[in-house]
DNA sequence: ATCATACATTTGTATATACAATTGTTGTAT
DNA sequence: ATACAACAATTGTATATACAAATGTATGAT
């Protein structure tokens, strides 16, 4: 709660006495409150199940193989973050057998990992409460403001 | 080149092959990955000052208080991100010389924090160069496009 | 004046991020 | 066949994030 106060007040803080910032620099602000603000949200889910939102982003990619097997390089590829601590990532949805891991026959460079039953039965716990937390977080502006932003979003990266 | 080649495929991958995603997941998503966007961009000019982006944002809240002290709550009310380890920002930028600390004489419990005039240096160097990398992270769109951006995420926020 | 409470900072632990270096495996050139 | 380069994953180190607990100081109630 008391976190939940400081932090409005941030931004409260940055839209009032900062809407006079260079354009640039204040898109890149704000950008960046948002990011946070939805993260914050979907934390705030994920956390009564003790799992991190890269944990959980994890499991959705090896889902997404309906039963195959993918290496680190192909659930690094899916992932918003960087290459890199994959390996203790999976480390940690191991410990939870969430998660399988096996040397590739073919390549004994690769790994093969599976997600476990235990791991889709947790996604699919999470499937929806994940989605209404989405709804929430975007729920201020119309549909069409949201496609708009999106349009946005993809433009500025070029 | 690599990290920066697997990147790009990741957006690419996310923007084509997801575009039928939820409008609310497919929103989340696109911010997380702008951010993450201006976050790198941003890195990589403080990269080679040895800095991060966090103590440099302490750095020029506290040069914002014009010579005046700041204890550790004013840092952490202007922070983007969550108040905890804002002891462990001070202690670095203490050891780099870059600021000072002492007790608060009115009140033992606070602490006094000031830039020092190598901080001010410091900050006075990176200026025109994050300005610079804050205007070409965002030359992708118009000012009229980045207004009404910057109008969506603040009312997104609510 | 004492005690309980609130305040401000610090410390500890687990996880995540960023990058460099290492290990072990495979492919290729000669 | 051997040596070298490329590949895939792991490990190490420093920093940042998130939260809980501890420390020390000030304030208020009685």
């Amino acid at each position: 709660m008391y976190i939940q106060l400081l932090y409005m007040k941030d931004i409260t803080d940055i839209i009032k006495t900062k809407s006079h910032l260079p354009l640039a620099k204040r898109t890149v602000l704000n950008v960046s409150v948002t990011s946070i603000n939805f993260k914050d949200g979907i934390l705030s889910v994920l956390k009564p199940y003790d799992i991190s939102i890269e944990q959980f982003n994890v499991l959705r990619i090896l889902r997404g193989k309906n039963g195959e097997p993918s290496n680190l390089m192909d659930i690094q590829d899916r992932m918003i973050s960087k290459m890199s601590n994959t390996t203790r990532l999976v480390d940690k949805l191991i410990l939870k057998n969430l998660v399988e891991r096996f040397v590739c026959e073919n390549n004994r460079r690769k790994v093969d990992i599976y997600i476990t039953d235990e791991g889709l039965k947790l996604l699919k716990l999470l499937d929806p409460i994940i989605e209404e937390k989405e709804n929430e977080l975007t729920n201020k502006l119309e549909k069409e403001e949201l496609e708009t932003l999106n349009l946005l979003l993809t433009k500025i990266r070029g």
